[in-house]
DNA sequence: TGAATCGATTGAAACGATTCAATTTCGGAG
DNA sequence: CTCCGAAATTGAATCGTTTCAATCGATTCA
């Protein structure tokens, strides 16, 4: 075989077999490193399993989400991970009836028809917003809510209401800060609208949905001279890799961010492969990480 | 078409065509956020090219890399985007004899027979260690020089040696770290072993061969007590978005990343495409920005 | 009215691996 | 030496799309 120098025809496999050897993941921003870690969980599972990743960055729109949808099912892929920027019932019924297994990545699904992974969000949210409370803060800003319903951000900020019901804060504590995107840019956004509001009703601590933001937040902070966390505390989501190295290492929601992918994976190569697959709803906890930024 | 829910079957298209709509990448660390920035410039092309990325992780390893090359011929990819670890030459002929265009992505080519992109890292590696003999450095670190001859690394340390010449430096002034990996956790390897040289034959500044490696060093130095950039300063390279917002706001050397990967995509799809195609090899130039980490 | 031309529709072959049936080969036992 | 069963080999059909040839229909012009 390697002596003729043979390479198999996969297309051609495919074509019999009806499904390839690739498994298709997407995410809404590739740019972030949580969504990087995930994928090399993911890789880990899909390497052992002979199998190729395609990934697709939906760059956070519906729009080029279902266009990749499209295009992973023409391509017969052996599965889809799916971090859904919106409703993903869509994205479920179409590869259903296409006999694509589909598993759910960092979103709880609602159905028990297919398998998801995620990490409990409403703790997340709570225990964010709770730590702030508990050292001293009165008014908590929650960076993050944008127009559109992303999963994440709404089950973050419901834990984030919870924490300040159980502490007994009136609702109006708690001050939206709404970004046009999930990323750095965002955060110096929030920033900026943060430090509009007078500062007697300005929030003393800020929550953010994801490290991106809470890095645009602090960068921006600390070149209006804000201290921090002296004026501002902050805490982030995530717990990306770099956020201990930051001009203020960052406090933050740590996800298992590698087990997440390949649980996920594990549980996709599963049900491709495996005649009496279960679905599982498999969700894990997060962990706060104290560091400087919310410790003053 | 839509109305009787018709998905058309790539394979069967494939198989006829003989080639897919799929690209392949084959980075050493899709975890460093220089190649996902490269994997976004990428993305940019094939997404309106409507093709899908197929994105290998070499890990860093010539083994995996040949694994993830098989495949890839096997998947009949249009084309294949490689940042090699090592000796590409293997890589090419393989994919030639199987008419698979290959565009090597941050290697400069030796030969002209087929496209690459790649940034100068001799004029990179020299203008960091130029920067820091400017501001008064003597003896300079070069952290990254790994046993395998890694092409980027052997490019920048030339560049290096070549700044001390300029500035008629002993060779000796130039003192080589090798890291076990090209990560932060490389870095805390390099910054002890920094820290294990006498003091009075210690460098006073160091050139990290990337941006991770940077942090890690700074991480430990700074945790060790030491002062960035009184005690140690540093440079890094690759300039990734975190650079700015890091403890000690990282000097760096800028590789234009989005641009690499738009422009290495666009040249495979033209070679893909195109009857007439013609090789390029196309090389950027790098730009030191200075930041706090080596402007004390 | 017939022939010629052009467009449209239909038909068949091909891509290469897989799978299952059919045939051949081989070994052992009677 | 023959016969049977097991193993190995050969053969053909299939997957769904594409491509090219062939057939068919219609329109135009002599």
């Amino acid at each position: 075989m390697t002596a003729l120098r043979y390479v198999r025809n996969e297309s051609a496999r495919q074509l019999r077999r009806g499904q390839s050897r690739t498994i298709g993941l997407i995410v809404p921003d590739i740019g972030n490193p949580f969504f990087t870690d995930v994928a090399r969980g993911i890789e880990d599972v899909t390497s052992a399993a002979d199998a190729l990743l395609i990934v697709c960055d939906s760059d956070n729109g519906a729009d080029k989400e279902e266009r990749y949808l499209t295009m992973l099912a023409e391509q017969q892929v052996l599965g889809v991970l799916h971090v859904p920027v919106g409703s993903p019932a869509g994205a479920i019924t179409r590869l259903r009836e296409r006999g694509i297994p589909l598993v759910l990545l960092d979103y709880k699904g609602a159905s028990r028809k297919q398998c998801s992974v995620s990490v409990n969000d409403v703790a997340g949210g709570e225990m964010a917003v709770r730590h702030l409370l508990d050292i001293g803060h009165k008014r908590v800003g929650f960076v993050g809510a944008e127009s559109k319903p992303v999963p994440q951000v709404v089950d973050r900020l419901a834990g984030a209401r919870k924490a300040m019901a159980d502490r007994k804060r009136p609702a109006g504590a708690l001050v939206i800060l709404p970004t046009p995107s999930l990323n750095v840019a965002g955060g110096i956004a929030a920033a900026r609208s943060l430090l509009d509001i007078a500062p007697l009703r300005r929030p003393t601590a800020v929550s953010c949905v994801n490290d991106l933001l809470a890095i645009g937040m602090m960068q921006e902070l600390l070149s209006r001279g804000m201290r921090i966390p002296g004026d501002v505390a902050v805490v982030g989501y995530d717990d990306i890799g770099f956020a201990e190295a930051l001009a203020v290492p960052l406090s933050s929601v740590r996800q298992p961010r590698h087990q997440l992918g390949r649980r996920a994976a594990e549980l996709l190569i599963d049900e491709a492969t495996n005649e009496d697959h279960r679905h599982e709803r498999v969700v894990f906890e997060p962990e706060l990480i104290v560091r400087e930024s919310s410790n003053g």
